[in-house]
Order: C-alpha cells, then structure tokens, then sequence
DNA sequence: TATGAATGAGTCTTCATTCAT
DNA sequence: GATGAATGAAGACTCATTCAT
C-alpha cells in the first residue's frame, strides 16, 4: 500500500524477529511523525534532518538507519496521509448503503482527516515538488486513488438517479478542495466556525448542486 | 499597493530622476518575472539566484541593486499577482451594479487571473512559509483584502433579497478555494475542461448555494 | 587530449574573454597543483577539500567555480602527469633516427618525469580506483597510449634488427614499471644513488636483454 | 613474526586456555581475510567494517573484540602478506645450494604469491599511506626483511663469482618490482600469457643482466 | 561472547551574498 | 551601474566506534 516499504523496510537495520522488526517499524513512526510536524511547521527545505533528529531524541545518524534520505521521508510522511484516507474512508462507507449517507460519509471522513493532521494536508501541496519524478508520481497515484473513492459514491448516487449526471471526478476533487480549504486557511477559519459546521456546510453546498429532486426528496427524509 | 516599497524600496539604486526610477522599476520587474517564473517552475528553494540572474541575463550580483534579498524577491513575486486582484477586480465590477452579475465578474475574473498564473498561484500556497512573519503577514492582509472584494458582492446581494444570508466571508473564501483548485490541480483537469467550463461550473454550484428564490428568478430572467 | 576540459572547461565559471579564460585556466592549475600535492602526500580520500583550498589560499567553496567534483579533481592531478607523457615523450625523440637512441630517450624521458613528480605517479596507482568506471577507464586509454609511444620505440628496433623480437607491449610496460619504482621506493633508494645513475642503470638492463648482436655493436659504437 | 601482537594483541578478548586462544585467533584469521578481499576489491577506505562484518558473518561490533582499529586490521591484511613471503622463500631456498638456483627459486616464489593475492599486494601499494606512522614502518621494516632474503641469494651469487658485482639491494629491489608488476597490471598482462611466462621472462632478464660468464656457463649446463 | 542500535565527528557540496574592479 | 570571483555558513549524509543488553 505504501511506498517502497515491503519486508525489508528498514534502510540498514536488519531487523531479525518480529519484536524487533516491531521496534523498527516503531522508530521508524517516531521519526515519520516527528518529521510530519517539522515539516509541516517549517517547510521541507527548513527543516534540517538535525532538528528532526533532535524533536526524536536521537542522533541525526540514527535516522539513517530507518530511512534512506530526507526525500524518503517526506514520502513516509505523505505517504501516512493517503494511508488514512485510504483505511478509513472505506470503512467509514462499510455498512452504509445508500449513496447520498455514503457520499457524505466520504466527505465527513475525507474532512476529519484533513482537520486532524492540516500540516501533513498541507506538505502535499507545498512539497510534492520535492520529490523525484518517480515519488512524486506514486503520491499522485495514491491521490487518485483517495479521489476514486468519492467519485464511487457519486456514481452510484447518479445511477440510482439520486445526484444529477455531473463528472463524477470533477466533482470528486471539489470535495477534495473544499475539505483542503480546512487546512490551507485553518488560520482564518478556526476562529469562526468548528469543523464540524464546515463539513455541514460545504456537504449542503456539494448537495445542493448534486442532488436530483428525487434526491432532495430522499434526503429530507433521513437526515443524518 | 504592493509591499513596503515606495521610493526608497530599492535596496542601493538611489532613484533620482523620474526617468531613472522607472528604469529601476523596470528592471525590477524584470527581475520579479523571472523568479516568478523560476519559483514557479523549481519552486522557491531550488531556483538559484544564479539561475534568476541568468534567466533575466544579468550577473548575480546586480539583483542586489533592485532587491534587498531572495525573501524580498518571492515577496515581490507574490505581491505582484495579489496586485493583479486588487486591480483587475474593481476594474470589471466598475460598470456593473446588480449584485449577481457583480459577483459572477469577481469570480470570473479571479479565476482567470488563477489560470493565466497558475504557478503564482501555486507558489502563494507553497512557499509563503518562507517568508518571515512579518511579511509573511504582510501577505496575508493583502489577501484578506481581495477576499473583501469578494465578500462585499456578497454583501450586497445578501442587503437586496438575492442571496441568502451566509456568512459572506467564508464565501468569499469559498470562491477563492475553487479558484485555486484550478491552479493546484491543472495537470488533472485541464484535459478534460477549458477554464470557461470550470468557471462556469463553479459559478453554478456558488450562486446554487447563494441565490434566494427571487436572485435565482432575476438569474433566470438575465442570463450571462 | 586532458578529460572533458574541452572549452567551456570552467565548471560554473562563464570565461569570455580570452583574458578572462586564461585566468580561469591559471586558477585551475593552482588548484589541481594543490590538489596532486596533497592527495599524494596525504592520499585521495585523506585530503579534504578544505585542506585543499587552505593550500591554494582560497575558500572551500571557490574550488566548485573551477573544478565540478573531488573526483575530477582527481581526474586532472592524474591527466596532468599523462599530459607531460604526452607531450614530452614525442618532443625528446623529435631529432633521433637511430631505434636504440629513441628507445633510451624515451626511457629517460619516462623516468625523469616520473621523478619529477614521484606523488602523482603514486596516486596513479593509488587512487585510480577511486575513480567511477567511465574516468577510470579514461586513465588506463592514456596510460595505454603512453605506452605505445614506447612500444613502437621497440617496434622500430626489431624491425631494424637492432633488438631481439621480443613482445613489445610488454617490453614497454617493463620500461614502465621500472620507472615508476623510483616513484614507489623513493624512500629506499634516492640516498643510495641518483636518479641518473637509476635510469643508466635501468637502461643497462633493459638493452641487455634487448639488443642483438648486431645491436650491441652499433651501441657500442655510439655510445651515448 | 607479525606485527606487535602475541598473546595481549588481543584487543580485549582475554585468551585465557590455549583452546580459546586458537579459536580467537582463527576469528581474528577470518576477519583479517574478508577484510583483505574487501580491502583489495574496494580499496582501505570504501570497504567499510559494517561490510566486512557482514562478509564474515558477524555484527560489526563483535570485530572489536578481535581488532582494535580498522587501521590495524589493514595491518594485519599487509602483515598477512608478509608473512607469506617470510614464511615461503625460506622454505623455498631449503634445499638448494646453487646461488643462480636459489636466486630463481626466491623470484619465482616471490612472483608466485604476488599472483596468488594480487589484490593484498596492490593494498600495500595503495593504502600503505592510510597508517598511521609506526605502523607504516613497520611494514617498511618487513618489507626490507623480504628484500633481504632475495639479495643475501644474490650476494652469495656474487661471493661465487656467478653474479657481477652488483647492489645486491638495488637489484633486488629490481625483483620485486617485477615481481608487483604483474599484480600491478594484471588488466592488461592476464590476457597475453601466463604467470609461469611472465617469470621466466622475468627471470631471463634478470639473470642476462646479473650473470658473469661463469654463471652463465653454469646455468647453461644445469637449467630448471 | 555477541549483537546492533546509537552516536557524533567529519566530509563534500551548495548557494545567498558581498565587494573589488 | 554592472560584473563575477570569492566567501563561508550550513546542510545532508557516512561510518568508525561504543555500549547496554
């Protein structure tokens, strides 16, 4: 699922027995998340290798023996973003069978996500770029994916004639916009309105231009 | 307008003549074009002054004759495209006095400021980081500032009936959202849509969410 | 005839003017004189790159402007002394006719400038390895042509016969090696005896198993 | 013999009952020859101990407990070799009377090991320089240990009459040059003919300029 | 004895910035 | 104004070596 991080993951350890192939992964996390904030909070270019190793705890050395480069983990970091969308959406969507409760399901999950981790949201607009080709082409992959997720919904509410036959993908990435505009301005937001009224209102805005009146019909009667 | 820069902006130049000023604005904005583009391009780190100085065809050392500093450089670039707002905004609302037609003007025309500069765009979100707090601030008033250009359609359609009464900032916001959506996902979208389509697309879904039942019949009666 | 250091010779350095480029090409040889200095005294990997600019009085980062890596910089100590094969070899045999006269000044010739510059000899043994494949192979093309202009010495001497029809590219590689162990035991033998007396000694050898009778004659008849 | 290292060479381990003393030093044999092939294949300074420790089947540390430095195992990789030349020549002279058949028998053996161990013979060459001081002489010393053994043959050869009166150290010197030619260009000679040609080649010129005609006449009469 | 995670000094290299010309 | 050679501070990364287990 994730980037090159297979049964070798570890860049040198050799992580012999589950337990220590564990306290690897362990690390590994640990500086992930460490590097997740420093980035987000100073940039990629930024922040230095040396700061991260410090908000761990460790040595800079010691990152090395977890993670290949800094641009790796900027990926690891990335990468553990489109893990979440890519775990809890689907399971958010698990018992539900109506398209409009899964449509919104999605985006309440997808903007959850996003409020939980803004600075993560965040890198994968400022730094994607700092990637090689190849890595940057595996974020964009995964985003796709994250993207085909919301656009399933939206398929099945135009086939069951609930949403207007709109370009499911095109409409899949408004949603994507709408719950990045969380994070990119959390600043100006936060103050005024939680998130749960964002999500409120933006999926009433995304349904107010999705639904049939069928649709409309459907969902004043089960709101949520 | 632009940031802290009137006359004595420059950093050594002295300026003395008017004809002289405007060669030195000149060069300056020569100078600003091509880290735009370049910022744009590599992104802010990775453009070299070196490449800047190349790409405008002259030594290294001379930018520092019309600019304080490589911070100062993406301050110009940025300040340049919220200059495009605060002007071409207000110019093509000048004629227009009914509120619909106001905000569809303001919206489509930051729009296409969005698509003729995409990477400008894109460096706003990626690299404002960059800058230090105080201009980085600086940054930040200037956008709040084309935001009320926004709002303030808003307003006036949610003062005579048109719109219903949301919180005209937030929309304002909104707009800005899906404008930059173009921006940040051009390579996804602008295979299968022109910037028309997507402003119009936008434009339907907004006013959808915006207009009162008597705005949506004066939109009916008064098509684009 | 050197490695890739064709016009635009100077690694980031631009050079128009012919002044300009002469200038650029004396700091260039400062540095890899430097350079050849220390990597033979203290070895390639021992010496660093600071150590090298504080020999040349400069700064560390100045080195880049003229050299594109510490690799090539060994790459230019190395075809400098190829360079002096090159170019001297063919320069003392210019007047001679005779093959045995060609052939000891050609031996002569290869052992004084082995002597002259017993480091970099060193380092051709030394550190060749440390060169990526495409220079390394570079080096040995050169070391193989300088081995021609021996070889064809000895060619010319069989052809007359003057000398025994040995095999003359080995022939010349025994010429080779037994300059460069002046190069390799300086240490043991620069007290017991001068480096004249190695090459009449050296050379004795050689012609001793080389010549004919016929050539031993004519030797005896000219001596040199 | 080698290197200051009998019983207390040990680093730490104690070698206590001569039962554990073999194993530590069949360990420290082990280690000293993956360090050699490694040495020899990627030079002193690339091979590092996490790859000899890995080539030998160990963790890195364990090496510590055999070796104190990575300085002293190329100690020990050159001492190794030595020990060859200390331990063969002799046995190889042992029953030989005849000064020109032991002077043969010591060139051949010599080139013999050179051929066997190309690669630690380069080392000696190469990275000799990387230790430190007392350690460089004493390999020096050694190294003039084995030359010794070569000109004692060639002393008695003159003190015989067979051998012009020649340096006896100067000359052999002259072997072992010859002898590390072939470990030296290997590349370019393994191709053209065999280690047994390249003595006898070697030693034809050799003895051409050695003998007197009583020897000559002699080696005439009782060839190999 | 053996491990291997952890250390941290030290290297090459880049690049914004300066300043003599 | 204009140049571009020179600076030097910093950063990513490596690897010999240690030490708790």
């Amino acid at each position: 699922m994730s980037a090159g991080r297979g049964a070798p993951a570890t860049a040198r350890a050799a992580g012999g027995q589950p337990a220590a192939a564990r306290l690897t992964a362990e690390r590994r996390a640990q500086i992930t998340e460490a590097a997740g904030e420093l980035f987000g909070r100073r940039g990629y270019h930024a922040a230095t290798m040396r700061d991260i190793a410090l908000c761990v705890g460790v040595s800079p050395g010691l990152i090395y023996n977890y993670v290949e480069d800094k641009e790796q983990l900027l990926l690891l970091v990335l990468d553990s973003l489109l893990d979440a969308y890519a775990t809890r959406i689907p399971a958010a969507l698990a018992g539900l069978r109506d398209p409009i409760a899964r449509f919104a399901a999605a985006v309440d999950t997808y903007c959850r996500i996003v409020a939980e981790r803004p600075e993560a949201t965040l890198l994968a607009y400022q730094e994607s770029r700092s990637l090689r080709r190849p890595l940057r082409e595996h974020i964009k992959r995964r985003e796709i994916e994250t993207n085909a997720l919301i656009a399933a919904c939206i398929r099945d509410g135009i086939a069951q004639g609930l949403f207007r036959p709109v370009d499911a993908e095109l409409t899949a990435y408004r949603v994507v916009m709408m719950a990045h505009g969380w994070a990119l301005k959390t600043w100006r937001l936060a103050g005024r309105m939680t998130i749960d009224d964002y999500i409120a209102d933006s999926l009433d805005m995304l349904l107010g231009a999705l639904l049939t009146p069928l649709g409309a019909r459907r969902r004043a009667e089960a709101p949520p």
